[in-house]
DNA sequence: GCCAACGTTGGC
DNA sequence: GCCAACGTTGGC
């Protein structure tokens, strides 16, 4: 299994609009960047990753699975991009914030502080169970 | 609200 | 195919 995480303004798409969704799940659209089409390629069935809410928060606040994979994205015509359906897992007991992060040695090389504008990355299985011990939630 | 970083577009 | 111009994202 792989990690990710995924990024969103919470303005825009909040974990509670996530987690509203239940077990059916949402498309993951709207992505137009090709490096975070990718890796939204690259998932399979039962990928773990983390909802991360951008801008004010700035904070991992979620765990999400992948509940299918790549396909076409509903809200363009445009063929070249594609997205996954996540469901939410589990809420972090406390939000792991990206000054958290940019603090712990295990996480600074993360993708969030290295390129903080992609919006799908990968995060490595240990940063993935770092990022789950500090937020109080099972990996 | 500002600005740096980055990705994309389009002219040559 | 290069590169300048532009638009967008996201942290501060």
């Amino acid at each position: 299994m792989r990690y990710w995480l995924f990024k969103s303004e919470p303005s825009t798409w909040s974990w509670d609009d996530q987690v509203a969704k239940g077990a059916e799940g949402e498309e993951w659209d709207g992505v137009r960047n090709y490096q975070a089409r990718n890796c939204m390629r690259e998932m399979a069935l039962g990928d773990r990753g983390f909802f991360y809410h951008s801008q004010k928060e700035k904070a991992v606040v979620g765990t999400v699975e992948v509940i299918a994979t790549s396909h076409p994205d509903s809200t363009t015509e445009d063929a070249r991009w594609d997205c996954v359906d996540i469901k939410a897992l589990a809420p972090l007991k406390t939000p792991v914030t990206l000054e958290m992060i940019k603090e712990d040695p295990a996480l600074s090389e993360m993708v969030l502080v290295k390129n903080s504008r992609l919006s799908v990355q990968p995060v490595s299985g240990e940063e993935w169970a770092r990022i789950c011990a500090l937020g109080g939630v099972e990996g």
